[in-house]
RNA sequence: GGCGACAUAGCCAAGUGGUAAGGCGUGGGUCUGCAACACCCUGAUCACCAGUUCAAAUCUGGUUGUCGCCUCCA
């Protein structure tokens, strides 16, 4: 598996720890609000790395953190006049819906800032007993960034360049500081905010000890890949990097991945510009797989524009793999025992080659856009070289592998079993025995009547198919 | 100002030295009582200029354009 690792901007062959395992650490959405379709590239795409390492067998211990205490969930709160808590606790019930929806596999554990206040007042401490950090007369505890040389060395900047960028808002707010480039690892509480007790004073804990914490503790010291949206490159995860490092005195994670930034109209998204969508604001419209299939379509690695033509262009397409799989389905339960024809042994061996590509193309830094086009010529096979004389064998070696790539991606493509309405079936069978008379009018008319139900009826060469609208 | 990314058919998107995957859409066809669905077939010389090479979308330099990070942000 080859892994592009933006600590040295190459392609890197990976190499796990432990043989046959991988730790991977996921950064988590802040939990102040649903989360948005943003939020979704990461979970999918990780989501889906996680998946292709297991199906090659691989043991992954996958962490995701919820931050839940922060400036917006406060805000938020505050607004509605409840406990911070209560915000986190809803909006993390609302995001494992999400989850669910978009087939993103629960993480192996889902730790909670709040619930690991206890190490990071650990490692602070540890920071600060080494001198790599030092306490404001106000109780807030700094990392002393120039205690860390190799400060700088994810996100390639290097530190002159920083400070000079920044002369300008130098002015406010950094008081206490020695240096511009030191961030808060603790801070004293305000009026109505959620606090703890620490050495320092009563407060909370700063957004990046988090995760150095959380990894650490369900991971530990080193750790395979640590990943995230490329914004958390600077200065989230550069500050990991230094606190994990200063503190534990070994490298933090050997392989650092990030997804590019997914774009709406080909313009940033956000609620200034009225182009924010939620993912719940999409799973009214469309089934969240179709969301997942459209992520998958690019590379991680490359801007993605979102928007409703695509999304149906999306739609469209997965409609194409999920056909063609029902289609194998009614084939499969039509077909004949026999043997494998020398025909069909052909084929099924350009299926075979098929899967090998397929495994290339997740193992070149997970290209999901090649993977799935790999889909769509399995797809063609089945649909060309499978009929009704086919064997019951070749049908179904074909559909398991149609099923056991889309699984790899997280796809769904079986069609779910639902059970009509008794009348709603009756209503079919009448129009198929007037269909047969000839009754055309009435068979016409009762088309029309499923249809104001939300029931399309598809009258193929196999017999009635329906859908909902 | 600093750092970085990208530019492939109507749209989306792989390919990173040997004469352009795949999907959507369009058009044509098969099936069908009709319609819809489904299926099959159908398209580009790769922003521009110069260079390296037997050979470049693919490497080098330049031009133009789009975008991201540097501040909370997936």
């Amino acid at each position: 598996m080859k892994i592009f690792n933006t600590l040295t901007r190459r392609l890197d062959e990976f190499k796990p720890i432990e043989d046959g395992k991988v730790s991977m650490y996921v950064c988590g959405p802040t939990v102040y609000n649903l989360i948005h379709i943003g939020n979704a590239r990461p979970m999918i795409i990780f989501d889906t790395f996680r998946r292709y390492m297991t199906y090659k067998g691989f043991d992954v211990n996958y962490v995701s953190n919820f931050t839940d205490v922060d400036d917006k969930i406060i805000k938020a709160a505050n607004e509605e006049g409840v406990d911070s808590k209560e915000i986190s606790e809803r909006y993390i019930k609302e995001c494992k819906k999400d989850m669910e929806g978009l087939n993103v596999m629960p993480a192996t554990t889902h730790p909670k800032a709040t619930e690991e206040i206890d190490g990071m007042i650990e490692m602070i401490q540890t920071l600060i007993d080494k001198g790599h950090a030092y306490v404001a007369d106000d109780g807030t505890v700094y990392y002393r960034t120039t205690s860390f040389p190799e400060y700088g060395k994810l996100s390639h900047k290097n530190i002159e360049d920083l400070e000079g960028g920044h002369r300008d808002i130098k002015v406010t707010g950094s008081e206490g500081k020695e240096d511009m480039l030191d961030f808060v690892l603790w801070k004293p509480k305000k009026e109505g905010e959620p606090f703890w007790d620490s050495p320092w004073c009563e407060g909370r804990p700063g957004w990046h000890i988090e995760c150095s914490v959380m990894s650490k503790k369900y991971l530990g010291d080193t750790i395979d890949i640590h990943a995230g949206g490329e914004d958390l490159i600077f200065p989230h995860h550069e500050n990991e990097i230094a606190q994990s490092e200063a503190a534990n005195g070994v490298p933090f994670a050997h392989y650092w991945m990030h997804n590019a930034f997914l774009n709406i109209d080909n313009k940033k998204m956000s609620k200034s510009l009225g182009n924010f969508f939620t993912v719940r604001d999409i799973s009214e419209k469309y089934d969240l797989q179709v969301l997942r299939f459209f992520m998958l379509s690019a590379h991680y690695r490359s801007p993605l524009n979102f928007s409703g033509e695509l999304m149906e262009s999306a739609k469209a397409g997965l409609a194409r793999i999920r056909n063609c799989v029902s289609d194998l389905d009614f084939k499969v339960s039509n077909a004949g025992e026999g043997e494998l024809s020398g025909e069909e042994k052909e084929t099924l061996k350009k299926v075979s080659a098929l899967k090998s590509k397929f495994d290339d193309a997740m193992e070149d830094d997970l290209n999901t856009a090649d993977a799935i086009s790999v889909i769509f010529e399995i797809v063609k096979l089945a649909n060309t070289e499978t009929c009704a004389e086919s064997s019951k064998a070749f049908i179904t070696e074909i559909r398991e592998t149609v099923l056991e790539l889309a699984g790899v991606l997280g796809l769904t493509v079986t069609q779910e079993k639902e059970i009509l309405d008794s009348d709603i079936e009756a209503l079919i069978e009448e129009r198929q025995q007037a269909r047969k008379n000839k009754d055309f009018a009435r068979a016409d008319e009762i088309r029309d009547e499923l249809l104001k139900k939300g029931i399309v009826l598809k009258d193929t060469r196999e017999g009635v198919k329906w859908e909902r609208a």
